[in-house]
RNA sequence: GGGCGCGUGGCCCAGUCUGGAUAUGGCAACAGCCUCCUAAGCUGUAGAUCGGGGGUUCGAAUCCCCCCGCGCCCGCCA
């Protein structure tokens, strides 16, 4: 829960005890220009009877008497709000001050736990999965910030066919190697491409699963060793872009385990047999196959033993997914809601598929792009342009502003399009540092702290006058919590990032327009807009990944 | 074929849930701005029948219906 000086709230309060009526909706921020909040009073005209004089006649004073509240207008149809000019950067500053953070938030007990990448440990992470990632880490930031007890987890799926598949390539094409990343890797890619026709497929996977669920030890174990050095590598990678996953689960320790029983036991007067086979029909008619002929687990039986075991630790369950996997999700919360009986709050983010330059990702075909080069060409690139922008800066300085650029970069374009949205990566545009991107924020940062760095000493004097782009600077601090409380809502970690563009075009607006050193009797405004304004862009931009630097 | 989702200037994207006052930014193009706190910036110009058609409404990018295009899913894979 967030603490600041909710003045919609209050406003809207004020409003609603003289007109009960009043939607949510009716009073809204400003976006023509004209104030700062716009009641609509034609709407309630309609509801009520009233006409539109006496509509603002009730509602006037009802909020007039708020202590933030400036000018009122009435014009044609709408109720113009102004907030006084020196309320906004007094809020902020105050919270800051006092509180250490703006806003400040309340612990809420609830658990939330977020699960994401859970990519199967078969090859490196590619650029399609890293937006699971990204958007995944980004939303258990935003979620912890708000005030949430917040872990993440990661699925590792090292039983069934994929992972079946990565032991019975390397077995075949690398029998007696060392197994590393490369040669696990080239086994898998190799086995596939003979696993084409389904026969071959269940002549070479179905006894290695066989022999897995009937816990043949060795199997397991190979398997578990062959995932733990692809998983290393996974891991490695998205450190590398700041993402650090707090638990790892792995869905072998569900195969003998008491869930996967209970959910058969579940679900048993529901369970119909094909053949042996089993499963249940929802509905909406879809059939699901929990277990196959020959008695082993399918996916869709573990999930559900996995999401019973994360109930045990969470009262908020919130699952990043492919798109490919939105029919899952929701037979999935289907089950466990209608059938089962589950507590928490279950919520599916799903994103869209990323392709290529135009064509579609292919593992096989070698069209793919990881993260890893990802990384190592962006920073490269933005090597490139610190050193001609910067030939000031020494060798080690230019590296590190270089891999914080290329990191946040990425990180920023991933998470600035909506997920639902599909994404054509293109190098051209991924290393391109202008326009709506991360160095745009981050050299905003840069240039704030340049100018606290060269202000010194300066006489005390807080002028309650404010410019234009003063007071449009102050007020883009203030509405921080709203964004941030409306990517909560939404689970859309974008609003953040469209945030942080508005607060930092805000900011540059008023550096354009207003000189700091040397402003006389403005100066101490301008300095506690700067210092106000770093704190809050860090605060937002890091719940997306954004790495700040002093000096750019 | 059925289900789900997407379609906004040449390109990328916001706004759609909760209908309202001039449809948001950026890239690319063109014209300007460093004797002044970092020009990875700022200002201006040009560019949009909001996929198409119908409907609801005082009012539709936003809600409803139909159609078109694209993507994903429809496995005893995950």
């Amino acid at each position: 829960m967030l603490l600041f000086d909710d003045v919609y709230s209050d406003m809207l309060d004020s409003i609603r005890k003289v007109l009960p009526e009043t939607n949510s909706s009716d009073l809204a921020l400003d976006k023509t220009g004209r104030c700062d909040y716009s009641f609509r009073t034609f709407r309630l005209s309609k509801l009520t009877g009233k006409n539109l004089d006496q509509i603002s006649e009730l509602v006037s004073p009802a909020i007039r008497g708020l202590p933030f509240v400036g000018k009122i207008k009435n014009e044609s149809g709408y109720l113009n709000i102004f907030i006084k000019d020196s309320f906004f950067l007094d809020s902020v500053r105050r919270y800051l001050d006092e509180r250490k953070q703006y806003p400040d938030t309340f612990q809420d007990p609830e658990r939330v736990l977020v699960e994401h990448t859970s990519t199967n440990p078969t090859g490196p992470i590619h650029i399609g999965r890293s937006r699971n990632s990204v958007i995944g880490d980004s939303l258990a930031r935003i979620l912890l910030r708000y005030g949430y007890r917040v872990t993440t987890q990661y699925y590792v799926n090292d039983s069934g066919k994929q992972v079946a598949a990565l032991y019975r390539g390397f077995e075949m094409f690398h029998p007696g190697e060392t197994p590393t990343v490369d040669s696990l890797l080239s086994g898998y890619q190799k086995i596939y491409s003979e696993m084409q026709d389904r026969q071959k497929e269940k002549e070479l996977i179905d006894p290695v699963i066989q022999s897995y669920e009937n816990g043949d030890k060795e199997v397991i174990e190979k398997i578990r060793e062959y995932c733990s050095i692809m998983l290393a590598g996974i891991m490695e990678s998205m450190l590398s872009i700041g993402i650090k996953i707090d638990d790892y689960v792995w869905e072998s320790s569900f195969l003998d385990g008491g869930e996967l029983n209970q959910v058969f036991e579940s679900l048993s007067d529901r369970t119909e047999d094909d053949g042996g086979a089993k499963y249940i029909t929802l509905p909406d008619g879809a059939k699901v196959y929990l277990r196959r002929s020959n008695g082993t687990s399918l996916y869709f039986a573990r999930d559900i033993a996995y999401h019973i075991f994360k109930a045990m630790n969470a009262d908020w369950v919130i699952d990043v997914l492919g798109e490919d996997h939105k029919d899952h999700a929701r037979h999935l919360s289907t089950v466990l809601k209608e059938y089962m009986d589950y507590k928490p709050r279950i919520d599916f983010v799903t994103y869209g598929f990323m392709s290529l330059e135009g064509s579609k990702f292919a593992t096989r075909m070698g069209n793919i792009v990881t993260l890893d080069d990802l990384l190592a060409r962006t920073i490269e690139e933005a090597l490139k342009v610190v050193k001609e922008k910067r030939p000031d800066m020494p060798p080690e300085k230019l590296a590190d502003v270089a891999r914080n650029v290329a990191i946040s970069s990425i990180r920023f374009n991933i998470i600035r399009v909506n997920s639902v949205k599909h994404v054509d990566f293109r190098w051209k545009e991924a290393l391109s540092f202008d326009g709506d991107a991360a160095p745009y924020i981050l050299y905003a940062y840069a240039r704030a702290g340049s100018i606290l760095n060269r202000v010194g000493s300066f006489e005390k004097h807080m002028s309650v006058e404010y410019d234009a782009e003063e007071r449009a600077l102050a007020k883009s601090m203030f509405l921080y919590p709203y964004f941030l409380k409306e990517s909560v809502d939404s689970l859309r970690p974008e609003i953040i990032a469209a945030y942080c563009l508005d607060l930092v075009k805000t900011f540059n607006d008023f550096y354009s327009a207003c000189q700091v050193i040397g402003s006389g009797v403005e100066i101490e405004k301008r300095v506690t807009l700067i210092t106000c304004f770093r704190k809050i862009l860090r605060d937002a931009g890091s719940l997306i990944g954004i790495k700040f630097l002093e000096e750019m």
